[in-house]
DNA sequence: TAACCTAGCTTAATCGCATAACCGACGCCT
DNA sequence: AGGCGTCGGTTATGCGATTAAGCTAGGTTA
């Protein structure tokens, strides 16, 4: 009993149907320029194509040419936001309109050379990986394999020294969005919420940092405290038990939505006062924001032009060459708080 | 000036600086079993091998095989809960240990045979894909493939319709988990939020009839009553009107703690007291429940063994058989609604 | 001493595709 | 008649890896 597995069609197979030779069918599939080949002879060799369901070997071709449409990203470990699945579908869309394939690698949090060489296996033009993942022994192996390396959310310094293309957020401009809005509601003592877990640490220290400039700049004297918390009700609760204790700060930055989110429900549980006692802005500008009461305020990351990112990111890949991109810009979305 | 790209390097690179032939190399880096090559040339070739860095090249492999280790996973349309990205975790995981590498494609809706072809196009051994991205004619194409279709949330007798093998959620089990609880509270009068958009609106009609199941059972004479809504807060507002005009129904199943979320704001807001005169249920116990004030009481569904689903995916893989899993049971957590 | 093993390799074919180089037939010009 | 250009293809090669089959040197057995 001898079960035979289907096997998909090649073009030697279309080929033999069409009586025509593999070159002729391959010059004729791919519209090859300067391929000689009159319209009845590529009707032919289409119609079988599609008889047949004839699909493209992917591995073969690139193979073939040494070159590869792939584009691999690996996910940071954190759970995505909107902002992230966003731009991640509309840079799947923009590069498969030119001709690139996104593919998201492995959602477990391997990492350095390892993870490296796993990448590497499948050859793909880039990489964008968290800045969590890389490692310099790491890169080194990717370069040597001719492929580039997007890292995202690295900070200026570590991109030079690793050489690697970037992709970030303006933290910073976005903590000063959030700072500018809490002086600008007569805030003069502003709790700044930093996440103690490490990736997101060194986000909310960024977005900090962007707090306190935009208080020397636009509210001189407003003092900016901070804090760390964990991502949980029990550490939120903890935070609002020293604010009570130590006096309540008139303004805070929760770090991001779902951080203040945590936030609020503790301060109302406190009794505290939201927005008279405290003013309270977020970040990320989620579907929670309009759940809460009440409606929390937030500063967004909107998209420029989608496209544009997809299409620089390729021609540093076909230019080997690096680039920063940072491709959002912040907006303030004022609320109840 | 011929800048020469970097070319990683291949086993015939390390048999000619380890004086062996590329057959002696590809035996002893894949511990082939039979083959008769000493220790000692065993290390010289794997010492040579990570001195040039050697990384496989996966598509020349596949290629030669003709089998891939590649598993593609299609992400549905929907934005991805905790629950979603938990199981991705686990069941990369599993396959990585299986030997299998799992690959997240596309973020973009394409669906039916384009996107069946572009899947096809990689030769994996199978595809994860969302109900809502498979047509009968882009799985026969996958079928022709050789490529095992594993169908995300679709109906048994839709599965059988296109011959695949089934992941989905216990809808019914997690609706009628929420319908006990809503009774066990007292509820006579209770309604069912059903999402407007269409592939939610699926999944929501199988949690309603959970729900219907669970009341006719353990609250015979209580009442189900069936709405639509949109995941905005206009809607939400505007179904609280509804109920309001229409007289409160004294229980609220809200398909999921998102809906939840909006629709208790929306209550709130109408001065409507919960869990007083309305008690309301989520699904999927996100951090949110624990943010909103009253906490919000949700059934979350709990993945029994991760390991497990990996080994029955791949098995079902291997002997090309469909099978129906649903790794997940629900599980009441209450709080304060 | 010839026949036969076995260890330790090598040779060569092949997967599906792309593409440079070539080739025969025909028409046209001189 | 001979040379040349163009059309419409074909032939041949190789990308990197796997793997069946073969081959050689040395040792063992009959």
């Amino acid at each position: 009993m001898t079960s035979i597995r289907p096997r998909p069609a090649t073009i030697t197979d279309i080929a033999r149907r069409a009586g025509v030779s593999t070159a002729t069918v391959s010059y004729v599939l791919n519209d090859a320029p300067g391929a000689r080949i009159p319209e009845a002879t590529r009707e032919r060799v289409r119609s079988v194509a599609d008889e047949l369901g004839y699909v493209p070997h992917a591995s073969a071709r690139s193979l073939r040419t040494g070159t590869s449409d792939l584009v691999l990203h690996v996910q940071m470990d954190v759970v995505q936001g909107p902002l992230a699945s966003r731009f991640l579908h509309d840079l799947s869309h923009g590069l498969r309109e030119l001709g690139y394939t996104l593919l998201q690698y492995g959602a477990e949090r391997s990492r350095g050379v390892k993870a490296a060489r796993a990448w590497a296996a499948m050859r793909p033009s880039a990489v964008v990986a968290g800045d969590d993942r890389l490692t310099p022994a790491g890169v080194e192996l990717l370069r040597k394999a001719d492929i580039h390396v997007f890292a995202v959310g690295t900070p200026p310094e570590r991109a030079k020294e690793l050489g690697v293309s970037t992709l970030t957020m303006d933290h910073h401009g976005l903590g000063a969005r959030a700072g500018e809005h809490l002086v600008g509601r007569g805030c003069r003592d502003i709790a700044v919420v930093v996440p103690r877990e490490d990736t997101l640490r060194q986000m909310g220290e960024r977005r900090l940092e962007g707090v306190r400039s935009a208080v020397e700049r636009t509210g001189p004297g407003a003092s900016v405290r901070r804090y760390e918390m964990d991502w949980t009700p029990e550490s939120a609760a903890e935070l609002v038990g020293t604010w009570v204790a130590e006096g309540l700060p008139d303004g805070v930055f929760g770090y991001n939505d779902e951080f203040s989110g945590l936030l609020l429900g503790a301060l109302l549980d406190a009794d505290v006062r939201v927005p008279e006692q405290v003013g309270l802005v977020g970040a990320d500008d989620v579907m929670l924001c309009r759940m809460l009461r009440p409606r929390l305020t937030s500063v967004r990351l909107e998209s420029e032009e989608p496209g544009a990112t997809a299409r620089r990111i390729v021609e540093a890949v076909r230019e080997r060459a690096a680039v920063h991109l940072s491709p959002w810009k912040p907006v303030l979305v004022e609320r109840e708080t």
